[in-house]
DNA sequence: GTGTTGACATGCT
DNA sequence: AAGCATGCCAACA
């Protein structure tokens, strides 16, 4: 399997800066895989929980969250409102998105 | 080896 | 603006 790809997401999402966020497809093209957006979410919730990965600056390409009406959801939200973020319902205005 | 699934993206209606 | 349809790729049964 990629691990080298696998390796990569966990760069690109530990890299993303407090207050900012990055969509998966987003994530995918800086890893070196413009369409894996996919499987970036499929790692996202495999993922343990214990994992220092901040999965919660990860959503949709339209700001919206997968998880909205979830529980993994609300903290998400909790989360980025926490760190700056300003969430609308379950959206994230573009401007919160992150900026390499 | 085949078929289905999924924390998505993009385009068209 | 919102919803429907197609494409993409890797893991799972």
């Amino acid at each position: 399997m990629n691990q080298e790809f696998t390796d990569a997401v966990y760069q690109i999402v530990g890299a993303i800066p407090a207050g900012r966020v990055a969509s998966y497809g987003q994530v995918a093209r800086q890893a070196g895989y413009p369409r894996h957006a996919r499987f970036v979410g499929r790692l996202m919730s495999r993922l343990p929980e214990g994992s220092a990965l901040p999965w919660h600056r990860v959503i949709r390409g339209d700001g919206g969250l997968p998880l909205a009406g979830t529980p993994s959801g609300e903290i998400q939200i909790q989360r980025l409102s926490d760190e700056g973020v300003t969430v609308l319902g379950n959206r994230v205005p573009k401007s919160c998105f992150w900026q390499p």
